[in-house]
DNA sequence: GTCTGGCACTCCCTCCGCGCGAGTGCCAGC
DNA sequence: GCTGGCACTCGCGCGGAGGGAGTGCCAGAC
């Protein structure tokens, strides 16, 4: 267990590190910091710090860097979430009420989480399966093939073609379309499956296999994670990191190309709370020298999407987070009210 | 006017150049090209190269290195498109038929845009101006709340909320869907204002005011350029090029983040057939160290939108071209199918 | 006129050695 | 357990030397 006074240090390592991204000595650490002992005294606690596994030295005779292991000790005991500036906050809802459509809030928060944060924002559009249905709407393109359409309450639109096995009327495609309603709408997609099954057997024998077609793509549709998007930016605040970081910036780019991996990441977040992944917690290998702060967002109390930022290990942990569960609060009321 | 000799230097400076990543010398370029002429002369041409503002060198003593100019005269005059090989085309066709939706169609473009050309490739979604509308279909979500989903032949869908100044019923809304589908379907989007400007006269007066809302909602959808949306992919790439260009890759990372100069920048191909920018060309100050190759690209004869690669102004010119000319023509008939 | 070989010159790039300074570890004393 | 002092270690920046690639120019050959 470690003193009170070498947390203390830990974290004066930790915000000076942050702040001038040079490794910290001992006597810049007594003068910037009131800790009211001699550099010499520090220099112990320091070594104890580095036996811990907490920090580490670059090399031989140079100040002391936080290790992932100190981050996270930094994040779980030392350091709170700062909350946003009353005027922030103004700003963060003034920028995304201005929003048309479920596109340009996805995109106005990702510009305003790279901005807030000055890192790369990474926003997942609002998934599929934890929202309710507000609309389903079936269209007759030709004689054997349908438009299915499906509208939600975040206000995503999915359209799927049907191919009909046989010709489908335009009264039966009415009945469906009004039975198909009355039954899903304003429902969670988790109980649409057995609110349709026996919906085939009120139609006519040779409608129902159509039917049945149109039912299993809506289903379909309803499952389809896979097809989570996400829109990532601010990948330009990448340069501003270390002048080695050219080797260090490709991995990062290419991992954020693969959305898959990006997803998985976020998705890891279970507890509701800002989450936090640093360096080599996170799985890619191409995000080993970055940390990851993520949050759920939604449109009722319950999380229907992620979004969070990605930087360097080295980061204003406690203001990014307060940016992330801000962002994620506003954006959750857009969504609720649209 | 240039010789024929001093085209050929010029050819070849560009060639190795792009090679090499290294100025280039007059010894070098003898022995690599059989120019049959000894360095000598070929310094002489160099140095008349030079005046006429084609290569440059970038320290006294030091090889050359084209221009700006000496690229467009090579782009224009020295070098052809380089068609891609049988198992290349293959591979773009196969890789892109296993799309199922548009958004898909798009991400597999970029994906291997990217791949083929190793550098940043664009995407532009298909635009709604050029194309022609497939349904438009109108939703009540309250009495008084409607939705307007537009379909395009090209498989986008557009929606967007209407309020109606007074509640609108059912049957009205069946009339007007009606109506609307039987003399928009299958028409131009520059064609719509016209063929629905009397529309409101159709209906009771009570009812004429929500018709006007909905139509000048549908117009304002048609018009809306501003939102025409793009992917972008292989930013990794950018990492590949010279070291110093930490310095350079910064002001690309963020031109790319600005969409609408993307695609101002991507809408001035205007003549059919392969478009390239070099360097200064470009507008915008982010990419004056960049070229960029871009190309139409539609499901019938005509271009609905544009994609292309951004990449350093020293770059494979033919293959690049070749390789987006080819991946252009097949997502054409990509879309042309679905 | 045009091409060629030769020659002197110009810089860039790399390496090496040096000194400086920040920072450390350790130890004796309070 | 804290403090001041001291010797030691490296990383970093600077300046000079050497090597090398490439040029420009010129006199001569075809």
């Amino acid at each position: 267990m470690l003193s009170e006074r070498r947390l203390q240090v830990l974290r004066a390592i930790v915000q000076d590190y942050v702040g001038t991204e040079e490794p910290v000595g001992s006597k810049a650490l007594t003068e910037r910091h009131g800790l009211g002992v001699s550099p010499a005294t520090i220099r112990n606690d320091m070594a104890a710090l580095e036996d811990e596994g907490y920090i580490a030295q670059p090399h031989t005779s140079a100040g002391r860097v936080p290790t992932d292991k100190g981050y996270r000790l930094f994040v779980d005991k030392l350091a709170g979430v700062k909350p946003m500036t009353a005027p922030e906050r103004r700003a963060i809802q003034n920028f995304l009420e201005g929003s048309v459509d479920l596109d340009d809030v996805v995109a106005r928060t990702v510009r305003l989480l790279a901005q807030l944060t000055r890192q790369v924002a990474v926003v997942q559009y609002p998934s599929l399966t934890r929202s309710t249905v507000r609309h389903v709407e079936l269209l007759s393109l030709a004689p054997a093939r349908l438009m299915l359409v499906l509208i939600t309450d975040t206000g995503r639109v999915e359209q799927r073609m049907v191919d009909c096995p046989a010709p489908f009327g335009e009264s039966a495609l009415a009945d469906l379309r009004a039975r198909l309603n009355s039954r899903v709408a304003a429902r969670r997609f988790a109980d649409v499956p057995k609110l349709v099954e026996d919906l085939p057997d009120a139609f006519d024998p040779e409608d129902r296999g159509t039917v049945s077609t149109v039912l299993s793509t809506l289903l379909e549709t309803l499952v389809e994670e896979n097809e989570e998007r996400l829109m990532i930016g601010g990948t330009a605040n990448l340069t501003r990191f270390g002048h080695d970081f050219p080797l260090t910036i490709r991995p990062v780019l290419e991992a954020l190309e693969e959305h898959v991996v990006l997803l998985k990441l976020l998705g890891e977040a279970k507890d509701p709370g800002v989450m936090v992944r640093i360096g080599h917690e996170n799985a890619h290998e191409g995000l080993n020298s970055t940390s990851v702060v993520s949050v759920g967002y939604g449109s009722g109390g319950e999380a229907v999407a992620k979004l969070g930022v990605v930087g360097p290990t080295r980061m204003d942990y406690p203001g990014t987070m307060g940016a992330v569960r801000a962002v994620a609060r506003y954006v959750g009321q857009i969504l609720a009210e649209s």
